[in-house]
DNA sequence: CGGCTGCTTGATTACGCTCAAGATTAGTGG
DNA sequence: CCACTAATCTTGAGCGTAATCAAGCAGCCG
């Protein structure tokens, strides 16, 4: 949380947090992976710093490691042919990004740190190897690229089908969810993204975005102060999310 | 073509099409194994058929194998909570359907056919087994993976920053490449879905997808046949593709 | 031949974008 | 610590694209 600048990139070697101690242990890839292994796997892993607003990888660039967030957050983008960015997902600790690179072997999208972030640095050439020889890690690797491949489906449903309300119900609910299952508060928490990013991520102005915050807490489902986001009628959220299209079978929502 | 009625499911291990023969090989899983592999990975692979309209498989469904498209083309898509279809893909052959299903164990979609279908059965127990043993499929299968997260997320951005107009030429696009990839012609096809599907998949209305198909037709770009499609102008076709927003930078075009 | 489903076309409506201006916050340097 | 600037956010007014509603048409099957 604290904004001390930090050196351009740190190699934390010394400090200490090894996989089994990490507390996203649980999210992260070497879930499942037998003690012994673990040992092994560490060992192909480096553990580094980013300032905010650097970038973890660029676009084009030649792609010889996937990433764990550890702390901190950031988000992904293309850059369309007129430069604008066109980002495709924030990222909390305990996710993998750079999975999208290995189809081939360029990265395909930035990745930028949108607050201090650290991170574990895995060597893809060893991370095959070593999933050669550890079936529990090829099966983690294999469901964490599953579960991406349904959430970028669900993402595009999202995108095709809701109502501006929806889509930003949806993403507060997301980051509500997951900051619960990093053992953080579902209801009251930080947006590390400006609105102008918001509003990309989810196909929409920013005005849009400003105007349902406003909304939002006219209704008495959130409160917004700036970047704070409190949660107050987390029931009257979900209910948004679920105010899917083609409504012919229930006439009674006018 | 024909429509003459398939038996439910008829095993085809009378057809000898070995993935070394088989015309769809560079596009597929086996891509790159050695032939002394190759031949264990076929022990593993069943052979079928599956009539139109019948399912690979349905949502909530145990995870048994993914499938590799060999003829005939289908939809993968979600049921809403009001029972309507969300549909999230067109497959053609060669390409790999029940991947999203590997993190729940569970397929999070439905795969029903659009026209007769035949396919390889690939269970994946044993395919992670020999994903252990063959590192060459093991790179393929994460390659394949990877391919289809960019593929989503491209999807997503699509959907969630382009007007109707771009969303269907990219489509038309799409499938006129991938026809191209598979040997057939690039300018003329059969669209094996409805307009229905189309307008769903894309998050438009029916009645967009035939205004649509209308106008470019008008415009000299398409001729349009029921069915099938004749793209008479690719060059155009591909400018609609890039007709991107946020056009601040060119104001040439109002 | 009638009924059904899929496709097309027209008229109206509404959601969210654009443009524009002001308000608030953050960042910087004296 | 305050002043100044720049960036971000909010709010308003008008407009355009695609949805919705409604009807007619075409193809397919029993």
């Amino acid at each position: 949380m604290s904004k001390a600048k930090q050196p351009k990139v740190v190699n934390l070697a010394d400090i200490k947090v090894a996989c089994a101690n990490c507390s996203l242990y649980e999210l992260c890839l070497p879930l499942g992976v037998k003690d012994d292994d673990l040992d092994e796997l560490e060992s192909i892993i480096a553990r580094r710093k980013l300032p905010k607003g650097h970038y973890l990888f660029r676009q084009n660039q030649e792609f010889n490691a996937i990433y764990a967030l550890r702390t901190g957050s950031l988000k992904t983008f293309t850059l369309n042919s007129d430069g604008s960015e066109q980002i495709t997902g924030f990222h909390l600790p305990g996710e993998l990004v750079g999975l999208d690179a290995i189809s081939s072997a360029k990265h395909p999208s930035n990745a930028r740190a949108l607050e201090s972030v650290s991170y574990c640095e895995l060597p893809f050439d060893q991370l095959e190897d070593l999933s050669s020889k550890m079936p529990s890690l090829q099966r983690q690797l294999l469901r964490i690229m599953s579960n991406e491949i349904r959430e970028d489906t669900g993402l595009a449903i999202l995108l095709g089908n809701s109502s501006a309300e929806e889509r930003l119900a949806s993403l507060l609910l997301s980051l509500s969810q997951r900051f619960q299952h990093r053992g953080y508060s579902s209801e009251q928490f930080n947006l590390s993204m400006s609105r102008t990013d918001i509003g990309n991520y989810l196909g929409l102005a920013v005005e849009t975005i400003s105007r349902l915050f406003t909304r939002m807490q006219d209704h008495g489902i959130l409160n917004v102060n700036g970047k704070l986001i409190d949660i107050i009628d987390m029931d009257a959220l979900k209910a948004l999310t679920n105010t899917c299209p083609s409504n012919r079978a229930d006439p009674s929502t006018a």
